[in-house]
DNA sequence: CGAAAGCATGCCATATATGACATACCATGA
DNA sequence: TCATGGTATGTCATATATGGCATGCTTTCG
């Protein structure tokens, strides 16, 4: 249940808008996994469009720029929690953030 | 940053809609919150809903009563990772995720 | 060609969340 | 009355996520 997310990330350059699990993920798993993609596509866009760099954007939320990389990449080892905070410390509304997760469920429109 | 939260969650029975913040708390970190207390009662909307207790439940995700009633009642040691993962185990989809989130942020209309 | 800025990736010690368990509370109904 | 089912709350050992750091890879600019 470690393996299975990451080979997903890995497969996920690929999956530009997509959800399907052709790898062995439960319909939840590969869900939840979306919505980080989702969320960290978000959290770059909101990052670039204020001009700000990785470390920038650390020292902000009291991170490191690794870890910021890692949640833009949806990396296995970073937490929902830590995507949404980043993006609340970017200024993003809840609208904003139901617009990421929401926009992780659209199935190949 | 600890004993903060869990004030904010005590007076959280009384903010029924509500986000403001009248302790010590930065407007993400109340975002934050409220979101986890939306989650946590459309978490057991829906578990209700399904007519399943939370002993139930807790075994549908692998996970304990306690934590059940922690995720419901917004307590800070539950992440929003396992409210979600919660909510999709119950069916929930993506779009309902948002409206949850969203209505986080609904001041006082 | 360097040097510097921005980003990705791996590792590790520590912080934090988790499951499990115990216990207590409140209804309901026998 | 006392069981029983559902829920709340506390604690603890362990699992997991985190910050920090090192390193490598591109660009860009001198």
């Amino acid at each position: 249940m470690r393996a299975d997310k990451r080979k997903k990330l890995e497969a996920a350059g690929w999956a530009v808008g997509g959800a399907s699990d052709f790898l062995g993920l439960t319909p939840e798993e590969s869900a939840y996994i979306d919505m980080k993609i989702s969320l960290g596509n978000a959290l770059r866009e909101r990052r670039k469009s204020q001009q700000i760099s990785q470390v920038a954007l650390a020292k902000r939320v009291k991170s490191s720029q690794s870890r910021i990389a890692k949640m833009e990449a949806g990396d296995p080892s970073v937490s929902i929690d830590a995507l949404i905070k980043s993006l609340l410390a970017l200024g993003a509304s809840s609208t904003e953030l139901s617009k990421a997760i929401c926009s992780a469920g659209s199935e190949a429109a």
